[in-house]
RNA sequence: UCCGAGGUAGCUCAAUGAUGGAGCAACCGGCUGUUAACCGGUAGGUUGUAGGUUCGAAUCCUACUCGGGGAGCCA
């Protein structure tokens, strides 16, 4: 028995005569020779049943691939009559001779000699075999996934976090896997999801009807991560090169097709290294994703083009050729003063870059992505490295069409004294942050990261417009469905 | 959170102040190679909710609600 068959389920005839194991549509493809004109055996859902007076068409999909496998039956099946009328949605189990098509539309078919039916769906089975918005989908996020678009989607996306894996480990990075739930407010930035086990009804509070956390499972206030930075900065300072990839919580109240509540982010962090390696990471990082998903979702990304978007093709291949744009943010400015543009948000040094200002720049004036880089450390969090010129920090940004900042990361303040007054100036407590500054103490080295919204990437490899169809059940303001 | 546009049959949409329709899906029937199959028929509605204007409201007004777009925050 080969690896991949012990998880196939054995199945065996009525009769009991003899045993076929059940193939898959994939297997089908990938081995048309071992398979034509022989017996088999396939299990899936039906997509839909075009039925005549004595014979049919049943369109099957194993989820196993992209495309369904035509099932043809006739009036010799003893259950003809049950099975064209089959509603969509039903799960069965055939068994016939895969033989030749005669149709243009699939190179072979499943000539039935039994259908069993595993599964009846219902009358009222929310997917038509017609087409139906994103929107309505979202209704049924239990079901979406049996839809061609969905099934792409998220066959991608698999693929998409293999290929983040497979690259960072290729390349001797560890795999950190930092805390869910943390203590500390890693960045100061952005609003948190508590996470207790106090009694609404019944929580002490002090003089001051302050919450008592010391009361509470932790003995502290803890709150769902928002980035798991800090800590992969930790371990970056005992192997050199790690990532994380995982689950990230923003509780901001954020109403846009390219923010959730939930969210995977992948934060690659190196020691040693300074803002241009971080840069050069980023970029490699994004084309060895960005080929392996070309080479092994060709299918899919031929679908995402011909009813997605047109140039999501033409796009990507382009990507992965072209060396990435790299500007800094004084560059920037200059490009948007001089770009004749009517912007509707002002344009000066020192203001920071708004959507409008980041699209013209990623792509009206490269039409590609861009590194955006060194921004006035006004607007950027408190363990980016001061540059030289004392107002700017090692910051980098990248921008890409479509979908906008896709990566954020810099170069991190390695120096004890620097990021001390750094958290001065912002009023965060430097003892809150104890773990982090001893990083310094104890034999800091260079070092930058950076973060990669897994979500973002999915909707500029797929061009999917919105980040509520790149996750499988989406968690929004408002709406935690499911 | 702010700004502007929406919600009509299971789905996608018509109907702009006067008897709410179509296509698809469902259900019944027909059809010997279909492929978003095709042909005929049947059923399906308190027009998001509440209130108001009017002789009369899907249509005009107000509030709420839901989904989506733009902006801010960011990945």
């Amino acid at each position: 028995m080969t690896g991949k068959a012990k998880y196939l389920q054995a199945i065996y005839d009525q009769e009991g005569e003899h045993q076929l194991e059940a193939v898959t549509v994939k297997d089908l493809h990938a081995q048309k020779g071992n398979y034509l004109n022989k017996k088999i055996q396939i299990n899936g859902w039906v997509r839909t049943v075009r039925s005549s007076k004595t014979f049919g068409f049943i369109e099957l999909n194993d989820g196993t691939f992209f495309s369904n496998l035509q099932v043809v039956y006739d009036e010799k099946l003893t259950n003809f009559q049950e099975i064209s009328k089959l509603i969509t949605g039903s799960s069965i189990n055939v068994a016939g001779e895969l033989v030749e098509s005669p149709g243009a539309k699939q190179p072979f078919e499943l000539k039935a000699e039994r259908i069993e039916v595993e599964g009846l769906s219902a009358p009222d089975y929310p997917l038509q075999k017609k087409r139906h918005t994103f929107e309505y989908l979202r209704t049924i996020a239990h079901l979406r996934p049996r839809t061609n678009t969905f099934s792409a989607v998220f066959r991608v996306r698999s693929v998409a976090a293999y290929a983040i894996h497979k690259f960072f480990q290729e390349n001797d990075f560890v795999y950190v896997q930092t805390p869910i739930i943390t203590g500390s407010d890693a960045e100061g930035a952005g609003d948190m999801f508590r996470v207790t086990t106090l009694d609404f009804d019944r929580t002490r509070r002090d003089e001051k009807k302050a919450v008592d956390f010391t009361k509470d499972f932790f003995g502290k206030e803890t709150n769902l991560t928002v980035s798991g930075q800090l800590e992969a900065e930790s371990y970056c300072l005992a192997f050199k090169k790690v990532y994380t990839f995982g689950p990230t919580f923003r509780a901001e109240n954020s109403n846009t097709p390219r923010h959730a509540a939930e969210f995977w982010m992948v934060e690659p962090e190196i020691a040693f290294a300074g803002l241009k390696e971080d840069m050069h990471l980023a970029e490699e990082m994004l084309k060895f994703i960005i080929s392996y998903v070309l080479e092994h979702c060709p299918e899919e990304i031929q679908f995402f083009n011909n009813f997605v978007d047109k140039l999501l093709l033409e796009r990507l291949g382009n990507l992965v050729k072209s060396e990435f744009a790299q500007i800094t943010y004084n560059e920037a400015i200059e490009i948007l003063k001089k770009s004749g543009e009517q912007f509707e948000y002002p344009v000066e040094w020192g203001l920071d870059l708004q959507t409008e200002h980041e699209r013209y720049i990623t792509e009206k004036h490269f039409g590609k992505p861009v590194f955006v880089t060194d921004y006035p450390k006004e607007f950027k969090a408190f363990y980016m490295r001061l540059n030289d010129d004392g107002r700017t920090v090692a910051a980098m940004d990248l921008l890409v069409p479509g979908v906008g900042e896709i990566i954020g990361g810099s170069q991190r303040e390695e120096r004890l004294d620097y990021l001390k007054k750094r958290l001065g100036e912002l009023g965060l407590n430097r003892e809150d942050y104890w773990w982090y500054l001893d990083l310094r103490k104890y034999g800091g080295a260079p070092h930058a990261g950076f973060g990669l919204g897994f979500e973002r990437l999915l909707m500029y490899l797929t061009g999917m417009a919105n980040i509520r169809d790149v996750i499988s059940f989406p968690r929004t303001p408002k709406n935690a469905e499911f």
